[in-house]
DNA sequence: TGTCTTTTGTTAGTATGCTAACTACTGCTT
DNA sequence: AAGCAGTAGTTAGCATACTAACAAAAGACA
C-alpha cells in the first residue's frame, strides 16, 4: 500500500525551489520597494511595452481577477499607469512609467544574479532537462 | 546585454508546475470541504501523528504565524484539534480528528493518482535528475 | 533564586492568489 | 437597427503567504 508521501512529489519540489527563488529575489529587492511580483511584471513590461491588463495576466500565469489589485499597487507606488486604448474603450493599457524604466536597469541586475547563482554547478544540459520534463508534467496534469 | 526573461527562468517553471498539481488536486478535492493546504497538512498529520505546530509548520515549509491560521481552519472545519502538550505547556499538539483519520483512506487515493498521471511518460531516472537539480538550484539560493 | 535568553504560539497588517457575479463595451447576426 | 453573445475589467469574499511585534512558558546561569 503505497501512501502519499508528499515530500517526494514533484509539486512540492517545485513549490520549494519557487520559494527559494522568491525569497532571494525578495531579499534583495528590499528598500527598493517593489515586490516580486511587480519585479515580474515590470519584466514584461519593459521588454515589451504598454500591454492591456489581459496580456499581463497571461504571461504572469494569473486570472485578470488577481492582475486588478497587482495593477492598483503598480499605480498606486508609480510603476505603472492605466492609460486608454483608444481603439478599444473595453481595454485599459499598462504603461509602465518613466521611474520605472530607469529603475529596471539596476532591478534586472538582481534577476541575472540570482539565475546564475542558481545554476552554479549545473550543466546547461540538466537546465534543459528540468525544463522540458517540467512542461511535459504540466501537459499531462491539463 | 542579456535581459532577464522571467518565462526563461527555472523558478517561474517551478511556479507553473506548482499551480498545475495544485489546480488538478483542488479540482479533485472540489466537494470534500478540504483545500490543498489542507490536505497537505492532514498529509503529514495522519502520517505521524499528534505534533506541535512548530513541526507542521516545517513539514510544510511555511512560517508559524501562517500555521496558526492554517490550524483554526483545519479546527473549524472538524479536521484537527489543538491538545494540550502535558510536559510544555507552551506546546499545542495539532491531533487529526477520528473524521479527518476515516476521510483520509478516500482523500490520500487522488494524491497517488495525480502523480502517477503527472509521471506519464517520464523516466524514473529524467525524475530523479529532476529532483536532484531542483536540490541543488535550492542549495546554491541558500 | 531571580533574571536573561530562547522557544512556541499569537495577533495585526499587507500582498497575493482564486472563483463568482457584475458592468461596460465590442461585434456579429438577423 | 435591434438584440445577443463574447471580451475586458472590476468587485466581493475567501484562503493563503509573509514580516513585525508581542505574550507566555521553559531553560540557562550567575
Amino acid at each position: 500500500m503505497p501512501t502519499f508521501n508528499p515530500l517526494e512529489s514533484i509539486g512540492f519540489h517545485c513549490n520549494l525551489t519557487f520559494k527559494a527563488f522568491s525569497a532571494e529575489l525578495e531579499k534583495r529587492l528590499a528598500g527598493t520597494g517593489v515586490s516580486r511580483v511587480q519585479f515580474m511584471a515590470l519584466a514584461h513590461l519593459v521588454a515589451l511595452g504598454a500591454m492591456p491588463q489581459k496580456d499581463l495576466a497571461e504571461l504572469l500565469s494569473i486570472t485578470s481577477a488577481s492582475t486588478v489589485r497587482l495593477v492598483d499597487r503598480l499605480v498606486r507606488d508609480g510603476w505603472a499607469e492605466r492609460t486608454a486604448d483608444p481603439e478599444d474603450r473595453r481595454i485599459k493599457l499598462i504603461t509602465p512609467t518613466p521611474k520605472a524604466l530607469r529603475a529596471w536597469e539596476e532591478m534586472s541586475l538582481h534577476a541575472e544574479e540570482i539565475m546564475a547563482r542558481a545554476h552554479a554547478g549545473v550543466s546547461e544540459e540538466e537546465i534543459e532537462t528540468v525544463k522540458s520534463v517540467l512542461k511535459k508534467v504540466r501537459e499531462n496534469l491539463l
